[in-house]
DNA sequence: CGATTTTGACCGGCGC
DNA sequence: GCGCCGGTCAAAATCG
């Protein structure tokens, strides 16, 4: 299964945010083999705040609500390792690659990958002891878009 | 002066 | 094995 891209417009965030939350997790849980094939993701197309919306998505999964959500003991047969993370990715236009999403980071990495000429930056979140990850990088093939990949869920608050 | 960034080294998985 | 590839480490530099 390859990546799946959601494309929303520049819709207000009232009504249509629930209605699109839940959207973005039922389909997120539709992928049976999402965590394992690379690269695993759910592409979410924003021009809006929309790591902040990621995060959101993230901690809601986490926390149950209403969904399934893998937990670890669904996957005991040897395989439960892949299924410990989670990740999102967000697909956004968006000139600068820093956005504020509430949350302090640490960089740790950059690497220029295969087929693409733009480095891709790693970064950790810098509270103590919270396991999270992301990796920022520009869509290959439109510059104009910073690809935001969320890996982890958040042991604390903002 | 502590925290963060930078950047090459290092490392593990995988295909050949 | 070996080398490529993506991810992480860590020491030095830089920042605030």
């Amino acid at each position: 299964m390859s990546n799946a891209y959601f494309v929303q417009q520049n819709s207000p965030e009232s009504d249509h945010a629930e209605q699109h939350t839940n959207f973005e997790l039922s389909d997120y849980f539709t992928f049976n083999d999402w965590f394992e094939e690379e690269p695993s993701s759910v592409i979410f197309e924003s021009v809006q705040n929309p790591v902040y919306r990621a995060n959101q998505v993230i901690e809601s999964g986490g926390t149950g609500n209403s969904l399934e959500v893998p937990s670890n003991s669904d996957f005991e047969n040897g395989t439960e390792k892949k299924y410990i993370k989670e990740r999102v990715a967000f697909k956004t236009k968006s000139e600068i690659e820093i956005l504020d999403d509430g949350y302090k980071w640490r960089k740790y990495g950059k690497k220029v990958v295969k087929n693409s000429p733009n480095p891709r930056n790693y970064y950790k979140c810098s509270v103590e002891g919270c396991p999270v990850k992301k990796r920022v990088e520009r869509d290959r093939d439109d510059p104009r878009y910073v690809v935001t990949t969320y890996e982890g869920v958040h042991n604390h608050q903002i």
